[in-house]
DNA sequence: TTGAAAGCGCTAACAT
DNA sequence: ATGTTAGCGCTTTCAA
């Protein structure tokens, strides 16, 4: 029994379309690539041919035919975040890929805390890049930021955290609310049924933060509604500093000794993982953080955390430029393969 | 604070190897694609210009030059397997993307389960085709079948289920020892200490399958080592059918009543299914299984089943079709990009 | 054993 | 407003 990929009839081209339409080569380029000067009517035809042949360019043509390469940029915050760090080595090692898209890639720090500095950098790339990437802040000053950027005609992809009401092209990461959601099971089902008043900590980096906020919702919906036998305390904020996680976390392991586990929904994994095994109570505490960043990892090894909940940041950087490449060049790909899963690490499917 | 992507020399290209080497690219490409007919102090000088160089072919220009397509057959196992079914919905969604890289594919069913019908079915293949993505059974007789392939200069990938004494060039799919301990651990945490003397259900397809088998060693291992007080049971094999597997979970709690888990490691979750709901216990019962198939998300959801260990099917076919095209073709690829992730679905990050 | 040259299906300058 | 044409960097005949 076997079954062939069709080859049916040769896919169609650029010339089949420039003859069914009656044009040029030049001009279906030009009704394809969106460029001026072309008669509507003669817009229309070619459109028709193009729906009636099926056509797709192929990527291999124009990415040889094209000379240069798109500018992008990369936005991400400043800071000792280990997260972010794994997203710059990503981008790093994708030099020779990303030439082969002819796309040229640049990252620029900013202090993500601030919806000033972060909107005044973006409306400074305005011109400069065909496209920008960035892991940002939602608030009202960004979206406007990334609105004027969209209608200079940039093409721009948030990343990890999204900003929805914006007219940005894409979001590329995890459904932060599942996130949270899948922390809460994980954690209440780690902690047993036999934590009678068991009560939960939970850190993240600041409210403002869309990601920490949908993740907190999620979590709290599943805990409230699943094990509802577990108190969940209210949220401290730590804002993604492993100097003041480890503060916040010393205290709180202070102030409740029948604390049954944590949920940590930033950065800051090394504070944490510290005040812990200062107290001693590392091993009984239930601790689900994010991002397999190398101090997660090394706890969740030493049975210090006992999830993680992860993105790929590979995949993730991999991605934003694919699907930045595709709207650049008007390219189909694969939905399926731009889907960023939420993963879950436990000590035994590390990598 | 910013930094680019190094533009530095302009990357090599065909005519310089061809200047260096003082051939002409003709010559060039006869070496690069190890065709013969060239002088072996000429290979040697267009090596070194390579090499000094650090030329890499453009994938866009060779894909465009090369006329036609690459064939490639793809060996599943015959029968009503759902997961199976998912790889080849896959690859019926690959068309045009196999078509851009140059690659057509050819689905064949076998019986998975002999040793020699799939032998022969493999043997027939030779000649026919450029590459072979076979999922299938680790048998010597198998072996020596992809062997042979090997050696008729035909690129083999093996899919899912791995044949690591062969020659076949690389094996895409999980590592299933890590897979069997990260059910372990699941399934552990999840009945909880209070179970104390529970006992756990295995269920497999065969242990002729490797698969299967490296899933139950990893699954013991960790279930003596770090969930001791819970019995597992001798594995039954329930040879991937819904029907058998659906008779053997109905005898099985039947036969204990303190049934605290199952772990089932192959393919029957329909049939399990049904016997953990006839039975009304399902609720009491952790349940752990592979693969996301639609009786599995269905399980999930009505907690049935309480984790599910996955593999992307989507990523799989993807990686093995990008993996035989660039061993065929001397592309370079994104290691990153072809590791398959040991992925874990519980109900909340379903996708 | 080697080289010259004609494409592959697009893009983009340059004409008209 | 539209057409002509010269590449892009490879592969692959066909000649020498």
């Amino acid at each position: 029994m076997n079954e062939e990929t069709s080859i049916s009839s040769r896919r169609a081209q650029l010339s089949d379309v420039a003859e069914a339409a009656g044009v040029s080569l030049a001009t279906v380029d030009r009704v394809l690539n969106g460029r001026a000067g072309v008669r509507a009517s003669t817009v229309a035809q070619v459109h028709a041919a193009v729906q009636k042949l099926g056509y797709r360019a192929d990527p291999a043509a124009s990415r040889l035919a094209r000379g240069k390469s798109r500018s992008v940029a990369v936005v991400l915050p400043a800071g000792t975040n280990s997260f972010v760090a794994m997203l710059v080595e990503q981008v790093s090692q994708l030099g020779a890929w990303l030439h082969e898209l002819r796309l040229t890639a640049r990252i620029d720090w900013v202090d993500v805390f601030s919806p000033d500095v972060l909107a005044r950098h973006l409306a400074s790339l305005r011109g400069q890049h065909e496209a920008v990437i960035v892991m940002g802040l939602d608030h009202p000053r960004v979206r406007a930021a990334i609105d004027d950027l969209c209608d200079a005609g940039m093409t721009v992809v948030t990343l990890v955290s999204d900003v929805p009401a914006s007219r940005r092209a894409h979001y590329v990461g995890i459904d932060n609310v599942a996130a949270g959601r899948t922390a809460a099971t994980l954690l209440g089902r780690f902690v047993g049924r036999n934590a009678a008043a068991g009560r939960i900590g939970v850190l993240m980096g600041s409210h403002g933060l869309r990601d920490h906020a949908e993740r907190l919702f999620g979590f709290q919906q599943v805990m409230a509604g699943e094990h509802a036998h577990l108190t969940v305390l209210p949220a401290l904020q730590g804002h993604d500093d492993p100097v003041r996680t480890e503060q916040l976390i010393r205290e709180l392991l202070q102030q409740e000794p029948q604390l049954a586990g944590i949920y940590s929904i930033g950065a800051g994994n090394r504070g944490i993982a510290a005040a812990l095994e200062a107290s001693g109570r590392a091993q009984q505490i239930v601790w689900i953080c994010h991002e397999l960043t190398p101090h997660a990892r090394r706890a969740l090894l030493d049975g210090v955390a006992d999830a993680v909940i992860y993105q790929d940041a590979g995949h993730e950087m991999r991605s934003a430029f694919r699907l930045a490449q595709a709207r650049l060049n008007r390219e189909t790909l694969l939905a399926d393969q731009e889907r960023i899963r939420i993963g879950v690490y436990v000590k035994e499917n590390l990598p």
